[in-house]
DNA sequence: GCGTATTGCTACAGTAATTGTAGCAAAGAA
DNA sequence: TTCTTTGCTACAATTACTGTAGCAATACGC
């Protein structure tokens, strides 16, 4: 898969960046890497077997996009973790738990 | 496109609702939706325009995917609104106006 | 040195999801 | 009737994702 153009957002064409931030965390397996990571650093295997296996190929995908936000660095001695940014997105997920447990289904 | 089998919902293989949540906020359009419903019920024709002209066809996906969650309904005089459900969960969708402005880019 | 196991990361073909355009039936207003 | 709007759908083209396999680099024990 070609590597998106630089800077460039998709969803962003108004330049709010709350569009920017709904279509980043709309892409499959994006949420969830932030919820995976919310405890400590995994290295990518790791990641993987947290995610119910998703293909690399998406994962590294995702992982890129998190970097270049800002939310998720690879760290000296390897692994990903959450950047204080990402750690204060996290935050904001984070309810979402208790939420789930109530809505069930 | 075929319609999803009932109940089953796509990444809650381990039959916790936060990864049911995730995948289902997970999906192109989601989160977009709830945030331009976050004020006022809007028509099919209004939330397409609002949601940047997206096709017809994902949004009227999503919509009935969110109806089945709970979180949207069809209001009697047409137009689509959320539940008391969803409000509670666009309240958590909110912080992130304020989150997206600091982050920029 | 050697093998072996890990790290992050990529190629590739097949499949599923999304896009873009066009159009439908039903309900209401003129 | 005609015109307009409602929610909604068909269809082919495009894009995103999956599943499997494998790469180079690094680090282990031997």
């Amino acid at each position: 898969m070609a590597k998106q153009a630089s800077g460039k957002v998709r969803g962003s064409r108004t330049g709010r960046p709350i569009m920017a931030l709904l279509d980043l965390l709309g892409r499959r397996w994006t949420l969830r890497i932030l919820w995976e990571l919310r405890e400590e650093p995994l290295t990518s295997r790791a990641l993987r077997t947290a995610c119910d296996e998703a293909s690399p190929t998406v994962l590294q995908a995702r992982l890129t996009e998190l970097r270049e936000a800002g939310f998720v660095e690879l760290g000296d001695g390897g692994g990903y973790g959450l950047t204080p940014l990402g750690r204060e997105l996290c935050e904001m997920v984070m309810p979402l738990h208790r939420f789930a447990e109530r809505w069930q289904r």
